[in-house]
DNA sequence: AATTCGTATGAACACATGTTCATATGAAAG
DNA sequence: CTTTCATATGAACATGTGTTCATACGAATT
């Protein structure tokens, strides 16, 4: 039909072939995305903001961000599944702290450019 | 009742009040979240990759990601109003382009994490 | 003016996501 | 071993989100 020809138009053949060969692979680009994903919830990165500066418990955040200890506990979750976040338990309470430097780089860049 | 004390604990109150202090505006980093939001999405962050490369058009970007001119074209404009785009009009064609370099940086801060 | 074709957009739909609520662990203290 | 309290977790719910479909716009070409 008309919009499947439509939908194979290619304006610069060239140009697209040439961004292809330099374009990632489409698992790491899924990656990429699945991990900048965790960065774009408030409580999250709130939560990633705040362990920069000091490992800090579930209560701990929870009063620092006003917010249920059962939502902290949930997005925690989510920040040990992704690896951004490591922990260490003291008896009843554990600690949580940023798994590496480098998420505290991503956390920047993006803060940088919301500063101008 | 029970809930409402347990919310209120606070195990670590001296370094939560000292994290408060450096903790960047609430507005900021619900911005911050929102800028990093849009990199979260496997469409987005590919056209975001694909314009680092070359300026496109939206039939370009349709034929290299393999998906709709509708989807492309819908996702272009979340990146227009979050200003992450800016393009041109030339005839019938609208060119795409990064608005600025700062958006390759995010972009690279995240791909590097998952090269590890 | 009518047609073509690249782009834009609104509605609708299916799906993902974050919070709340209730309840369960699990470690220390009594 | 029972209680306490920090943390974890599953289910449920409301909301948000990305794609598709249909259609509209707008600039060139005829």
């Amino acid at each position: 039909m008309e919009l499947e020809k439509c939908e194979v138009t290619i304006i610069h053949e060239e140009i697209v072939e040439k961004v292809r060969e330099q374009m990632p692979s489409e698992d790491k680009l899924v990656k990429t995305a699945e991990l900048l994903k965790v960065f774009g919830d408030p409580t999250r990165i709130k939560i990633i903001c705040a362990l920069m500066k000091a490992e800090m418990c579930v209560c701990d955040l929870s009063a620092l961000l006003n917010t249920s200890h059962s939502a902290v506990s949930h997005q925690l979750k989510t920040l040990k599944q992704m690896r951004l976040v490591k922990y260490r338990r003291v008896g009843k309470v554990v600690y949580y702290s940023l798994d590496d430097d480098h998420i505290g780089k991503i956390f920047e860049a993006g803060y940088e450019h919301v500063m101008e």
